[in-house]
DNA sequence: AAAATTTAGCTTGTATACAAGTATACAATC
DNA sequence: GATTGTATACTTGTATACAAGCTAAATTTT
């Protein structure tokens, strides 16, 4: 059956060259359900009910599936299925140190590549709307500070990075979704954000590389702080 | 029908923990296919064809054929089909930055951590056997490069670091594989690795990053230059 | 009562039929 | 002769039937 009425929302983009409209739609509604954590890490996913309530058949659900656990956002054993994959403090330490190694040097080199239309969008980009007490608000300031980020591994023109990085950052949105630690955030990182992008207006690379090296041990830091207050493993 | 006799030889490990046997033997079977050019750049990859020949109905093989595009060993285009990934200049040169960024700082995490056990493998594997001549020990030769440039990251404990090696490592091989720049090889980079070793062997971060760094960068040139001149673009 | 074992149900793994889209070859037209 | 339109063959996209394997509950045994 060609599924007549589904949800015809894409919330998230499929980070892939590989349009294939069907496959691409569920990756990107499981991908938006695990990344909020309105599905919950270790939540069994039953090929069928997803079938049922996507209205879709098993080959594409599957599909999504499979690149969700190469992405490592679920959790695959043969034969007993798939589960949202856990949180766990080594798999955020991991994140951490390789955001920093990955997001510095990308930093330095876009301070060295950078053109004035870089430097303009990167400006645009830098002040982040911040409002904690706003639930609307708060997912607003993730997705701006996500696209700040991004927007410095472009500069380097070297799509292999960029990739690495939107992953990277996918799988960081999962800790600070859950709301773990968000008021421990003692300012807005917009500041951070200003300084990383002067820098790189100054082509001096070397800074770039400090500060966003500073930028995101800090922010790594905190969250994983708050979860082991939250009793994470 | 279940297949009764097919090519049983798993020649190259799957870098997943996702262990379904058809599926994982394709996925290995192609992947080894394309890494040592068997199947040159831009080949067609038509599933029945494969399907035929590998005794898999087309299920399994979409799945391996799906987790090769998403390494970008394959391209793919929506309803007209696979491809073994062209090798370009542009690509070239963001895995060398890639492999530069990841491998030289995992050695300096690698220095910062090694266990006296680390520190042994990371000797043995160092001395590479290379006869430059001999078709055989060419491909023996970069295979226990590769072993030792996993072995380096392993030694951070950071599997995302090594997941991303794997990869990175991956995409090298098939230009190496072609054998061009082959005799430009100016000497056997054993005596890196040993340097590479022993930085790491005293704890010294600083300089386990400058020689891998410079290594890695160095035998990408070489290569980068090779490509050049046999004219890919 | 606790442990082990069997069995029934459920979930995933694979194969295949059918639908939809694409490319190529051939013909008609400019 | 080049170009465009069209039909056909081929390839991929999706759904589904059936096989294989796991989980867990119920039954038996100690």
């Amino acid at each position: 059956m060609t599924p007549a009425a589904r949800p015809s929302l894409i919330e998230i983009a499929p980070h892939t060259t590989r349009p294939s409209a069907l496959p691409d739609h569920v990756y990107a509604v499981l991908k938006h359900r695990i990344l909020s954590c309105a599905m919950k890490p270790d939540e069994r996913l039953v090929e069928k009910k997803l079938c049922d309530e996507l209205r879709v058949s098993r080959t594409p659900l599957r599909e999504a599936l499979n690149r969700l656990s190469h992405e490592e956002l679920v959790a695959f054993q043969p034969h007993a299925g798939y589960r949202v994959a856990p949180i766990t403090l080594d798999g955020f330490r991991n994140l951490i140190e390789l955001r920093a190694i990955v997001e510095a040097q990308a930093a330095a080199l876009a301070a060295e590549r950078a053109t004035p239309e870089d430097i303009a969008e990167l400006r645009a980009f830098a002040t982040l709307p911040y409002d904690p007490d706003d639930e609307r608000g708060f997912v607003d300031y993730c997705r701006a500070n996500a696209r700040f980020h991004l927007r410095v591994v472009r500069t380097t023109h070297n799509s292999m990075l960029e990739n690495i990085v939107m992953s990277a950052l996918d799988l960081y949105q999962r800790p600070t979704y859950l709301r773990i630690g968000r008021q421990l955030d003692p300012k807005n990182p917009s500041a951070k954000h200003r300084a990383i992008t002067e820098a790189i207006a100054k082509h001096d690379a070397s800074a770039a590389h400090e500060v966003m090296l500073q930028h995101v041990r800090g922010g790594g830091e905190r969250i994983l702080a708050a979860l082991k207050a939250a009793n994470y493993h």
